[in-house]
DNA sequence: CGATTTTTTGAATCATATCAACGTACGTGG
DNA sequence: CCACGTACGTTGATATGATTCAAAAAATCG
């Protein structure tokens, strides 16, 4: 739980004791490739901190899947938009790769907010940095092309490109993977 | 102040004394059409809710502006990617509209969140509050036509497409203007 | 009313989508 | 170890829809 704890820490002062309860309030859980967190139709009932490995957050239309979102190591996941209205989620989240998360129920977090004395900072910190992610991702939906999109996939997410299918990438940068099949063509040849 | 009040009151509860203080953290401003309330490479020193009127925020890109997001009646009006990290501002929040704002500057949002008791909380669920409803417009902008999101403007903004120019919702919508001019004609006749 | 801004329209162009076929890689079972 | 099936990626031809450039029409403002 240490790069958990380093998180929160990363917020908020935490007392030794206040560590431990926090650290209680957590579960481990692992997921394998294509295992789920949340399944399109439930409600979210918990966020989780990625320890280690990835998750897609994806939604399925027209029979087929679309990649609006990843989380990797140190982030946390949630499909908010279920979670906090209480809706079922309209998205699925499931494990790329091998993936450790720290699990939290609604119940518990209510728990840190309230029993840990800088708590409720610590949710509004937290939930303001995933935001400002989410604004960045629509910013750059608003104005870059899908060229410079799938590059800026590569640099967010070095090394990964060999790790997963081309079509997740695709639907994350807005295109379909024969589109992006042709971009990559492009930039590997002419620039 | 009243429909402040109610919205802060809306999230938690507030003594007498505490409603005070919270409408002391806030000043009123007026803007006229076209008038700024945070321009492009400022940075974004406050937080304002929207008493009447209705902003939008844009970013000038190669020459020309892109609208990428409109806030109205009761929404609360920041570029956290300013406010948050003190970073310049990559985008403007302009009046479209006769507008009527409640300014709170970043040290007396501050004092909200320490001076009254569940200040923090506020901060937390109003950002909640924001957060869920940029995830939607990812979310649209992933998986409807810009048909589609035309219409749904109009559905979240009735009345309003007479009052403002077309090339604003034309890149809201993410489309130039001339092609929103077409759809709308699509619309107009077959259906 | 005249000037300016905004919207519409037309024609040509560009990029992605679509449909379909083929190639390649991987893993399973014979 | 090889053959086969499946899933993924590439490629080609064509279609679709938005963009661009340009000009005209309509609306707005002083």
């Amino acid at each position: 739980m240490d790069s958990l704890i380093r998180t929160v820490r990363h917020f908020i002062r935490l007392s030794d004791e206040e560590e431990k309860v926090v650290a209680g309030l957590f579960t481990e859980v692992f997921l394998r490739p294509g295992e789920y967190f949340l399944e399109e139709g439930k409600i979210c009932r918990s966020v989780a901190f990625v320890e280690r490995g990835l998750v897609r957050y994806f939604m399925t239309q027209d029979g087929n899947e679309k990649t609006i979102y990843f989380s990797s190591e140190g982030e946390f996941v949630c499909n908010y938009s279920s979670y906090l209205p209480g809706k079922p989620s309209e998205v699925s989240i499931q494990a790329v790769e091998e993936t450790v998360l720290y699990v939290i129920s609604k119940d518990n977090l209510q728990r840190l907010y309230t029993d840990i004395s800088m708590g409720e900072r610590f949710g509004r910190l937290a939930i303001e940095q995933v935001f400002v992610s989410s604004i960045e991702q629509l910013r750059s939906l608003y104005t870059d092309t899908p060229t410079e999109r799938y590059q800026q996939f590569l640099e967010l997410y070095p090394g990964l490109v060999q790790r997963i299918p081309q079509y997740f990438i695709a639907s994350y940068v807005g295109i379909k993977p024969q589109s992006l099949s042709r971009i990559r063509k492009r930039i590997a040849g002419g620039g």
